[in-house]
RNA sequence: GGCCUGUUGGUCAAGCGGUUAAGACACGGCCCUUUCACGGCUGUAACGGGGGUUCGAUUCCCCCACAGGUCACCA
């Protein structure tokens, strides 16, 4: 049988980290089997809609790559694909449910609700239905309903016995139908809950692996439930551990946690984002690390996911991008880096390319771009102690004398390539007997103002040109006089 | 509070009755080296606690502790 699976997600207006987690596996889970990947946009709480929040949805997916199958943008076989646009048909089905006695009208107000709840003793509320409208007679439900009564649908919740249902990831899991309340499947402004729906559109859809947070798993059984009153044979479950920020907090974009847009804007790319949540909870069979997508989908296996919440590490994920870039070839991380780039060396006689391809292997995020380049725009202001390196052997005074006199050798340099002045200057080391560093140390310095740089005296000498570079010497010869 | 679930180094994690308890990130050291970075080598560091079962438990069972989830006309 084809696995289908689904992601359904509500339109926020962001993409959450571990909702693009669930989607990733919910995307491996079918496809390492050849299976099909569905989007369905879950927008049953009209309270909480955000306007232009399903192109996120949209936009994230396909820059992740996560193509999906069948969805409102793209159709399908079982559309509608918005739960809104369904409407029709979870009322049809409720009903259903009520005529088969599965489900009952219920018009309690919500005062009458307020006054079932019970407290605990740190004083949150909970609270169980009393059936107080399951013993309504048929003429009174006529009644009510031809008066106009706000109504909501419930399930009947059988009041004992046991439901067990298995979970992909946590195994056999059983509850008292006892703990179990009569849910609303229809509220009272005729959209679905979300439970309801789900299991609905699951069902219609054909979805065969039912993939989401681990939030669920005490709602589960309601849901086995509920494909037991329809007849229907439930799905796959597979619920997923959370993503956290730290031992006892979920990830929240409220506390500050970065969404996926914002790791984005930060200077993370997308492949290491999804390859570093890939592995936040779950585990390749071999010790592989750097996946591509496709890599990940053939190497995917339902076994290596994890029951357990994971933290999410930044400093990880930044390890894993700065992978990423030493792994580009040097076209594509230019095209990648070349915007920042412009935007932080004003000297148009910089070679952005050349600055580029120093960057690739000292960077960690694009952001961290700036920072790195500022020299080649001016040069810092820089302390002479700058010039004092204790593993160069280097102090004021043979800093020095390297710069004049490297001075005239770099000055009657024809060709201005790095090959050419290595040559010239690795010959004056030579002529005047002293350590590499001796000389080097103090021309990087004069060049960079800066304790690091991205490359050394001669790399910075060569992007920097011959003129700008002599004119720092000459600007170091001075400070140290 | 009831019910459900989880607990291997600081973090991600492998392990599925017998291992010197992998690997990665981070951190420290060394090497390479014209700085930094890269690369290479290397070090510190873990099975929540208590009972069982067993010749033998990180692995199986029970209890406890801690943490999380859930008990909505939110998803």
């Amino acid at each position: 049988m084809e696995i289908r699976t689904r992601f359904a997600p509500s339109p926020t207006g962001y993409m959450h980290i571990g909702n693009l987690r669930t989607a990733l596996y919910e995307y491996l889970i079918a496809k390492s089997k050849g299976g099909k990947f569905i989007l369905r946009i879950e927008d049953t709480d009209q309270g909480r809609m955000v306007l232009g929040s399903v192109d996120v949805i949209y936009k994230t997916l396909k820059t992740t790559g996560l193509k999906h199958d069948e969805g409102p943008d793209i159709g399908g076989d079982y559309g509608p694909y918005v739960q809104s646009q369904r409407m029709g048909i979870y009322m049809e089905y409720a009903l259903k449910l009520v005529e088969s006695g599965k489900a009952y009208y219920c018009f309690c107000t919500k005062e009458r609700l307020e006054s079932l709840k019970e407290k605990n003793d740190e004083g949150l509320e909970f609270s169980r239905y009393d059936r107080h409208c399951l013993s309504l007679s048929k003429d009174e439900i006529e009644e009510n309903l031809k008066a106009g009564l706000p109504f909501v649908i419930r399930q009947k919740m059988p009041t004992e016995g046991k439901t067990t249902f298995n979970d992909m990831v946590y195994g056999d899991i059983t509850v008292e139908n006892s703990e179990l309340d009569d849910q609303i499947l229809i509220k009272s402004d005729g959209f679905p809950t979300y439970n309801f729906a789900n299991v609905v559109d699951d069902h219609l859809m054909n979805i065969t692996h039912v993939v989401r947070g681990s939030e669920y798993l005490s709602s589960t059984p309601k849901y086995n439930l509920l494909y037991d009153a329809f007849g229907w044979t439930a799905p796959e479950y597979v619920h997923l551990p959370p993503v956290m920020r730290d031992a006892q907090h979920k990830l929240s974009k409220r506390h500050g946690d970065k969404s996926f847009e914002d790791l984005i804007e930060d200077g993370y790319i997308p492949e290491a984002i999804i390859n570093y949540i890939a592995l936040l909870g779950w585990s390749p069979e071999d010790n592989q690390e750097i996946f591509t997508l496709d890599e990940l989908t053939k190497s995917f296996k339902l076994s290596g996911l994890s029951k357990s919440p994971s933290i999410f590490d930044i400093k990880k994920l930044a390890w894993m991008n700065s992978e990423y870039f030493k792994n580009m070839d040097e076209e594509k991380f230019f095209t990648i880096a070349k915007d920042k780039l412009a935007a932080s060396i004003n000297n148009p006689l910089i070679d952005l390319k050349k600055v580029s391809e120093l960057l690739k292997t000292r960077l960690e995020t694009l952001n961290q771009i700036p920072e790195l380049v500022d020299l080649f725009d001016e040069l810092p202001e820089y302390e002479n102690e700058l010039y004092e390196h204790k593993k160069m052997k280097t102090n004021l005074e043979n800093s020095l004398d390297s710069l004049v006199s490297c001075l005239p050798v770099l000055e009657s340099l024809k060709s201005w390539d790095i090959a050419s002045i290595h040559d010239a200057i690795m010959a004056l080391i030579e002529e005047k007997g002293i350590k590499n560093g001796q000389m080097l140390w103090p021309i990087r310095t004069a060049l960079s103002g800066k304790p690091s740089s991205p490359g050394g005296a001669f790399e910075l000498a060569e992007i920097l040109g011959k003129e700008e570079t002599i004119k720092l010497i000459k600007k170091g010869i001075k400070k140290l006089n």
